[in-house]
RNA sequence: GCACCGGUGGCGAAGUGGCUAACGCGCUGGUCUGCAAAACCAGUACUCGCGGGUUCGAUUCCCGCCCGGUGCUCCA
């Protein structure tokens, strides 16, 4: 089965396909680690998740880079703000980042590579660029790219060029540039701020050059795919091939992806309209990780996903049934054999899964194959028609779906648990929803105790005790399930 | 202004030139249950922004319009 993806350079869908026939080698943006990661920046993280998980889903090896950006104005800002250095300054958002990401289910990439780390990489690729005569140094130090050099600028973007330049605000501090249009390869410093003393001379770098020298150390000159929110595609993307492709002259990849982005309430996020979540946010109103992750990417990539709390619930509540399914699945005594329609439907499900991700990462389509089993393996168990041999069959359907999605797999008591130690830590436990810490308050074994005595209630046919009891467990977030195997329970 | 994307049931969201317009959530009624929950069954868009056109036939293709969003500037 191969990825049939959008590829914004060639303008139509293409099949993803390591040009090596044996691994996939991609670039994705990563953070810039000023602040605490939003809901915007995960969903663009979640969806390059999503490719990755599918591709090795079906066999393909995946080595993917991604970069962090951990030195660049608004952490010299910020950091100044603090009194300390950007290397102090950055750690605990790198952190807190990778905290994140871990809370989403985030596959790590293959390899991380911090901009600080590379200055000299980055020094070396300006140092060619000069060479070739793209690059060019201005008075005060800094180092511009040379756009005129690059006739193919814009071929990604599909950029009228002519526009651009009419369209253009100049910066008033970059007055000396030869055109409005060429960007900064190596910023110029004043003493006492952040930089590097570097043949080129003392400064830092620009944005753009960290993915060039770092995708050309990691990955080579030339590799499969980069992918990025679709607001880098310029003109940050369209710098890295002017930048890269300059001193190469192969392409930097072949394929490029871009997730669009989220609003939220029908709007662009922004703090100024006082849309704007951090993951952190959400967890401490009581949203699970798990319901962010499906509400975030069942809408597919290259679709605006308009983000809201309703979508929430309603992921929420998906989540809810797919478990519940997943349990009913797990601990049912089913008698031995198979069934025919079951085993019929659980191989159309998972084709059907398959060939809608196959289509250009089709989550929605995805979706629904794995519904439509669900309901038929519930009939079917309704019916005492399901058979301890169709069990295997339906559980790798959901485990292929979880391959991916990842949220029928429950870990979500222990990050509210975690959530909750940052908010007492970060002094923002008054951000923290009654709901959440109500569902949190009784512990695995006193609900246990609980349930167990509403049980010998049962037994006793004492109903006004046992219902008195699953009241106060339902106020505390806690729901029971009466079933021959026994009672379960779950935290809403 | 220029460019791009979208407008499908109460909400979210697939999809197709012609089979009953997926799926999820919600809601209503029913079955099951001591009562619930879970699950299942039934109902919930005679219709896919509006107006033209192409076609034997369009929600799906073309044109115009209206509405919403985004990009053109740091931004996932």
């Amino acid at each position: 089965m191969t990825l049939r993806l959008f590829n914004t350079l060639s303008g139509q869908m293409d099949e993803l396909v390591p040009a090596d026939g044996a691994e996939l080698r991609m670039y994705a943006c990563g953070p810039t680690v000023y602040d605490y990661g939003h809901i915007g920046n995960f969903r663009t993280f979640l969806e390059i998740d999503v490719l990755r998980r599918f591709l090795k889903l079906t066999g393909m090896r995946v080595r993917h880079v991604m970069n962090i950006t951990d030195v660049d104005d608004k952490i010299i800002r910020n950091a100044a703000a603090a009194g300390i250095p950007i290397g102090e300054y950055t750690p605990r958002y790198i952190e807190a980042f990778f905290e994140d990401l871990d809370a989403l289910r985030v596959e790590r990439p293959e390899a991380i590579a911090r901009a600080t780390e590379h200055i000299g990489k980055m020094v070396e690729l300006i140092q060619r660029l000069a060479a070739n005569g793209a690059a060019y140094q201005v008075e005060d130090g800094s180092w511009y790219f040379r756009l005129a050099a690059f006739p193919e600028y814009g071929k990604l973007s599909k950029k009228d060029l002519a526009g651009i330049e009419d369209g253009a605000r100049v910066d008033l501090d970059e007055y000396d540039k030869d055109s409005a249009r060429d960007f900064a390869l190596w910023k110029s410093t004043k003493p006492g701020e952040t930089s590097w003393e570097t043949p080129i001379g003392r400064g830092r770098p620009g944005w753009h050059i960290e993915c060039s020298a770092m995708s050309m150390e990691y990955l080579g000159e030339s590799f499969d795919l980069h992918a990025g929110g679709e607001d880098l595609m310029f003109p940050h993307h369209e710098n890295e091939i002017a930048q890269s492709e300059s001193v190469t002259h192969k392409p930097l990849a072949r394929h490029w992806m871009h997730v669009r982005f989220l609003l939220v309430d029908g709007r662009k996020m922004s703090k100024s309209e006082g849309n704007f979540y951090t993951l952190r946010d959400l967890l401490l109103k009581g949203y699970k990780a798990s319901a962010i992750r499906l509400a975030l990417i069942s809408v597919p990539y290259r679709h605006q996903l308009n983000f809201t709390f309703e979508g929430l619930t309603e992921a929420t509540n998906a989540i809810d049934r797919l478990r519940t399914f997943h349990q009913r699945l797990s601990t049912t005594n089913f008698e031995a054999g198979e069934s025919e329609p079951i085993q019929v439907a659980a191989h159309a499900a998972r084709a059907a899964f398959f060939s809608a991700m196959a289509n250009d990462l089709n989550t929605a389509d995805a979706r629904a194959p794995i519904f439509d089993l669900l309901r038929t393996a519930n009939t079917a168990m309704d019916r005492g028609q399901f058979r301890a041999g169709d069990r295997d069959a339906v559980l790798q359907v959901l485990a292929d779906f979880d391959a991916v999605f990842d949220v029928v797999r429950d870990g979500d008591d222990e990050l509210t648990r975690r959530a909750l130690a940052w908010a007492e830590q970060a002094g923002r436990q008054a951000e923290v929803a009654p709901e959440l810490l109500a569902r949190m308050a009784l512990s695995d074994e006193e609900i246990e105790k609980l349930v167990a005595e509403r049980t010998q209630a049962k037994k006793q046919r004492n109903f006004g005790r046992a219902d008195q009891i699953r009241k106060e467990l339902l106020d505390k977030g806690v729901v029971l399930e009466d079933s021959k195997e026994g009672v379960r329970w779950k935290r809403k």
